[in-house]
DNA sequence: CTCCAGGGATCAG
DNA sequence: CTGATCCATGGA
């Protein structure tokens, strides 16, 4: 990884980044705790970010320049080299799905900036189980009262996020007052299993991706796609394909002439189809459902 | 007012 | 095993 660093503005600096958009990869439903600060209308767009303990700031230029800041090499190759997943081979990915795949090869051309984030797997699940029956403003808002309840402040209006034990110790009462609804229940049996010990989560590192879904799965509230979800962003796992009605929508109308087809056969006809990367497939064809509302009636 | 939202638990067939 | 219903709540 080739990069730059100003010491006095403690920034990093990547002159080029080719296929990374800092604004696709943190607007594409992955991850929530951000905001952007600047660039809405065009020009240059920066963020504000929490993970890991830290706040960050990242800046790309129209030129594709990223800038991080604050933060030291040393923090850069330890925390946001990962967290980006900057030393992934993007291109070859790209190649490999586009190669005999039309759908994707249009989709990718559009959100081919996406890079899939390693996020720290314990906010990942609980933001997901947050995700059910939900969107994204809620969930980012939900989010930031569970933060602002149950962690410590950073900076920047930003919290740590909750450790396992701190919500296993916190009533349902408490989790519902930050809007959680009735998956307060869920978000207190993933905190107690996790807490425990029950539920080890840095373990599924080393499973394959059909025994760490039997172990995610043990929550409750977690099923299938909450459990793909957290494999795919938090636990490197490429080849999940999280199937969502989004997706849904989007494998009917281009792999199933429109026919309904249950989120089950879209599952298993996406693995085959796409592989050891079927997760930045479905990272693509997601962004591209959405942001032509395909299936719904405002469809553009 | 009704409808819907990055699903899953539960219960019927 | 597959399909219908309910879940709590805010925004359109």
């Amino acid at each position: 990884m080739l990069y730059e660093y100003d010491r006095s503005a403690c920034a990093v600096r990547l002159a080029e980044a080719p296929g990374f958009s800092v604004g696709q990869t943190l607007e594409c439903g992955q991850c929530f705790r951000f905001a952007r600060v600047s660039g809405a209308g065009g020009g240059a767009a920066e963020y504000v970010l929490a993970a890991y303990d830290k706040v960050l700031r990242v800046r790309q230029e129209d030129s594709g320049a990223v800038t991080f800041f604050p933060t030291t090499p040393e923090e850069f190759e330890a925390v946001w080299i990962g967290y980006f997943d900057l030393a992934a081979d993007y291109e070859n990915i790209k190649r490999v799905l586009t190669e005999k795949d039309e759908w994707v090869r249009e989709a990718s051309a559009r959100f081919g900036g996406i890079r899939i984030l390693n996020q720290e797997p314990w906010e990942c699940l609980v933001s997901f189980i947050l995700s059910q029956v939900s969107n994204i403003p809620r969930i980012k808002k939900v989010l930031g009262n569970l933060t602002r309840a149950f962690g410590t402040p950073i900076s920047d209006g930003f919290h740590t996020f909750p450790s396992p034990a701190r919500l296993a110790g916190a009533g349902l009462g408490e989790l519902e007052a930050c809007g959680t609804g009735f998956r307060a229940q869920y978000i207190l049996d993933a905190a107690q299993k996790v807490a425990s010990g029950e539920l080890r989560l840095e373990a599924l590192f080393a499973l394959d991706a059909g025994g760490a879904r039997e172990e995610l799965m043990k929550i409750k509230g977690v099923g299938p796609k909450i459990a793909d979800c957290v494999m795919l962003f938090s636990l490197g796992k490429k080849e999940v394909f999280p199937a969502d009605v989004w997706i849904k929508r989007v494998m009917q109308r281009f792999y199933f002439g429109g026919a309904p087809e249950s989120i089950k056969a879209i599952g298993d006809f996406a693995a085959r189809r796409f592989g050891e990367y079927a997760g930045v497939a479905q990272e693509y064809l997601y962004a591209y459902a959405r942001d032509r509302q395909i299936g719904k009636k405002n469809e553009a």
